[in-house]
DNA sequence: CAGGTGTGGTAGC
DNA sequence: ATCGCTACCACACCTG
């Protein structure tokens, strides 16, 4: 196995490749070659004064080979610096003549080192200048391994790798965020004011606006919207890519968002981390046009469907014309967000995030789960405090009840649709070929339909299936009853997810037994099982009762026996394992269907040679641990043969809070791109706030479009093949400040450098938590976890345990009386909770949130 | 070896 | 068209 970094060095090059591939494929690039002027007089004029961009400009109908390199020139090379140079900014390469070691220089060109050269260059990719040569006649970029200075035995720790990519469509690249920022950005803010002055003056910032550029080619024109309408498109050269540009260009204030709070030196951020326009960021390969050659946008009218799709044919490279060269990715998206469906559905809309988190399923499964996580946790916490008499007898038999809808969202929302209840039926959003099916009733599993499926497939499974839409009001209502009928049962619950749970009801079922529950009593273990499964059949019938749906229950002894009973059990039943046939039950199963183990797990085990889970039990705990890892490996052992450790109801704090989108991402500047961020970030320090929780470390996930993978993904909007990459950084002090966040999330974005038009997936993630208020705590946690899903009367005992118990409290203490400065813009969070209106009104469910309390009050314990 | 970070896998419909 | 979330665990690898 590679480590990361060669991992990311082999992304790296397939990246580098891709783009070459992509360059090549659709355009005729022979006879093109260096200084390629005989076609600049068909190109339009261009007023420019900057030689690199000019050059550019005239060359563009190279092959853009070294689109994504930065190559700085060191000593005396064949051919000379000057050819060097000409022939890598005129192939789309970037070119720096000072090599200041903060700048993102991917390459350094040099025919040989001297050891001192080579420990100074030693985060750097040295080739030798006949790669850039032989690349050129190749027409295509070639692997720079085949041209190191330095031997391949010698490890080259390259700059950036560490922070995923070092190769992205900019033309320089900012350092690692890591380098700017030890630990956060105030501590490089602090050294900032301490006089540690990064750049050299000779060395232009990484980002800076190019010098003799024209100013207003820098600045924004117009803000990407549906609004966006254009009257003709002809082609993507000439006026129809000026008006593209145009579009693509950042607003003025970029930098605005950075000054609103202007309370401090702190507030500020380091120099190096002002925006700058989209242009130099993101397009540095572009020809520039004159904005003045730019109709006004107001004149043009929408293009036609017709129309898009003519222009992102072009892009995927249908003809070949020495005028067009492929869209880079902001330029494609400009494309498609013209097209106002997609742009509503985008996060070129401003409503987007909550439009989405309204409509994703899998959003409101988890922070259904999360509500009732909570929720069970208060309410196990109040029973623990008024009756101390959980005893639980050590090895007595125990009973566990797996209790779960059959096909939830599909029965639900059948209900409002009889007629459909015996033909195939599925729930989703939409009937195109990337939709996804939530859920599947029966009838369509008869077909092979699943969960997750997407529709095209189960089309072809089923042609004459029946989509559904969703009713996530209605989910949340049968849910509300299920757990009512789960509640009203005697024993230990633990919320699986919004239609399942676990019911531990060993106590019940043993008194039943009339045994102490560990002897080997006929007589006893039957009627103990003969309990359980009249517990389980009266759930099925108060659930069915009040949703009109089915639920089935598998009944074991611990919670993976229960668990694989269910899959037995459905549809519409239940089935109870006896001790005796566990052995034989388990062993025809195939590992993949035991809990925690799917396609990764269970590849890893048929290289062993092991299908089923009886195969597992033939191998020693020790060969089984090699492969899979030693807590895994043990699991999978204990498994085969029947035992698991877990408890039902174990209790388990929240140790994060995130917010993520990986679908609709489609920016055209890096404005947009760092605005979303925010805009992530807000939502996520409401979270924060929801939960009466602060966080100390943050994290930003990203997603970019893999080097391979096409514009359009198979899915509308969605990700499609992607690299991901995750940072963290610890905060100096736990917040939910959403400026703070944001500063630091849009800081770590911006360290990778990559273009925003490639971005696919955002998202933001706080750890290391710590209880907001003490006051917060006793007034209204159990309100602020209860107010979207409800099924029992908010109880008088706080929800959460602090997390440690004695240093919290000394926390709580100061926090409350030290007068801390006061942040701009941070909502002061006792006044958020005196206040509980100013939160209701955020939440993302329709209907009135706080539901009913008296229709789910049916027990009391 | 205890601690950190980043990556990956899994679960729910 | 389409709504590919989120919490948690485990692991690999690194540092001191």
């Amino acid at each position: 196995m590679g480590s990361r970094l060669e991992k990311n060095s082999d992304a790296v090059r397939k990246r580098i490749q891709g783009h070459a591939f992509d360059d090549e494929e659709g355009e005729e690039y022979e006879g093109s070659t260096f200084g390629g002027f005989s076609d600049y007089m068909r190109r339009k004029k261009l007023k420019l004064q900057n030689l690199d961009a000019d050059l550019r400009a005239q060359t563009s109908q190279n092959p853009q080979i070294f689109r994504g390199i930065v190559a700085h020139v060191n000593g005396y090379t064949q051919p000379s610096l000057a050819d060097l140079h000409k022939l890598i900014v005129s192939h789309g390469g970037g070119f720096l003549q000072y090599l200041d070691g903060k700048t993102a220089v991917t390459h350094v060109i040099a025919s040989q080192l001297t050891p001192k050269k080579k420990v100074e260059f030693a985060k750097y990719r040295i080739v030798k200048p006949a790669w850039i040569v032989d690349s050129v006649k190749a027409g295509k970029l070639l692997p720079w391994n085949d041209y190191r200075v330095v031997d391949e035995g010698v490890k080259q720790k390259v700059l950036g790798f560490e922070n995923g990519s070092v190769v992205s469509q900019a033309s320089t690249q900012r350092r690692g965020y890591r380098d700017q920022t030890e630990t956060s950005w105030y501590t490089s803010q602090m050294r900032h004011e301490n006089g540690d002055t990064e750049e050299p003056p000779e060395a232009p910032p990484p980002f800076a606006p190019e010098p003799g550029k024209p100013r207003e080619m820098q600045s924004p024109v117009i803000p990407a919207s549906p609004a966006v309408e254009a009257d003709d498109f002809p082609g993507v050269s000439s006026i129809g890519e000026a008006d593209l540009l145009a579009a693509m260009e950042d607003v003025p204030d970029a930098d605005a968002s950075f000054d609103e709070d202007d309370d401090g030196e702190l507030m500020r951020p380091p120099p190096r981390l002002d925006p700058v326009p989209a242009r130099s960021q993101s397009k540095p390969v572009l020809p520039p046009v004159q904005s003045a050659d730019v109709p006004p946008i107001t004149q043009r009218r929408p293009l036609t469907p017709e129309e898009y799709n003519a222009m992102l044919w072009q892009d995927a490279g249908g003809q070949p014309s020495a005028q067009k060269k492929p869209l880079t990715a902001e330029e494609h998206n400009a494309i498609l967000l013209q097209n106002p469906h997609m742009a509503k559905s985008s996060t070129a809309n401003p409503d987007f995030i909550n439009q989405y988190y309204r409509e994703s399923r899998l959003h409101h499964l988890s922070t259904w789960k999360a509500d009732l996580k909570a929720q069970l946790q208060a309410r196990a916490q109040e029973k623990s405090s008024t009756q101390r008499t959980r005893s639980k007898a050590p090895g007595a038999r125990r009973y566990v009840l797996h209790i779960d809808f059959d096909s939830f969202f599909a029965a639900v929302s059948l209900r409002q649709n009889p007629h459909l209840v015996d033909k195939p039926v599925v729930i989703a959003h939409g009937s195109g070929p990337g939709s996804e099916i939530a859920s599947c009733n029966y009838p369509a599993r008869k077909f092979g339909v699943k969960n997750g499926m997407w529709m095209k497939t189960a089309l072809e499974l089923c042609s004459e299936l029946n989509v559904l839409p969703y009713d996530f009001k209605a989910y949340e209502e049968a849910s509300r009853h299920f757990y009512d009928s789960i509640l009203a049962v005697e024993g230990v619950v633990q919320s699986i997810s919004i239609d399942e749970a676990l019911i531990d009801v060993s106590e019940q079922c043993i008194k039943a037994g009339g045994s102490d529950g560990k002897g080997i009593s006929e007589g006893s273990i039957y009627r103990e099982q003969e309990k359980a499964k009249q517990i389980a059949s009266s759930i099925r019938d108060a659930v069915r009762d009040k949703t009109g749906c089915e639920v089935s229950v598998g009944i074991g002894n611990n919670i993976l026996l229960a668990k694989v009973a269910l899959r037995k059990a459905k549809p519409a039943g239940q089935h109870l394992i006896k001790p005796e046939e566990v052995l034989a039950f388990l062993g025809e199963l195939e590992v993949t269907d035991l809990p925690g183990v799917a396609w990764s797990i269970g590849k890893k085990l048929e290289e062993i040679g092991v299908k089923y889970v009886k195969d597992i039990r033939e191998l020693n705990k020790e060969r089984l641990i090699s492969a899979l890892g030693p807590k895994t490996g043990q699991k999978l052992w204990d498994y085969s043969r029947g035992i698991d450790k877990q408890e039902v109801g174990e209790q388990v704090i929240r140790k994060s809070v995130s917010a993520e989108i990986n679908w609709g991402i489609r920016f055209i500047n890096q404005q947009q791109a760092e605005d979303f961020v925010q805009c992530l970030c807000d939502e996520l320090s409401k979270r924060l706030l929801e939960n009466l929780v602060k966080g100390k470390q943050m994290t930003m996930k990203i997603m970019r479009k893999a080097a391979d993978a096409g514009m359009d993904p198979p899915k509308n909007l969605g990700h499609g093949k992607c690299d991901t990459f995750n940072k963290s950084v610890v905060l100096g002090v736990a917040t939910t400040d959403k400026a703070v966040i944001g500063k630091e999330a849009i800081s770590i974005l911006r360290s990778y450098g990559f273009s925003p038009g490639e971005l696919r997936g955002l998202g933001v993630q706080m750890q290391k938590l710590e209880p907001l208020k003490p006051m917060a705590a006793s007034t209204s946690t159990v309100e602020s976890s209860q107010r979207r899903l409800q099924f029992k009367k908010p109880a008088a005992v706080p929800a959460t345990t602090p997390l440690k118990t004695t240093t919290e409290t000394e926390e709580f203490k100061s926090s409350h009386k030290k007068t801390r400065p006061k942040l701009a813009d941070e909502p002061d969070p006792i006044e958020e909770i005196a206040n509980p209106k100013k939160e209701r009104t955020v939440r993302l469910m329709e209907g009135p949130i706080p539901l009913p309390l008296e229709t789910s009050v049916k027990h009391r314990p």
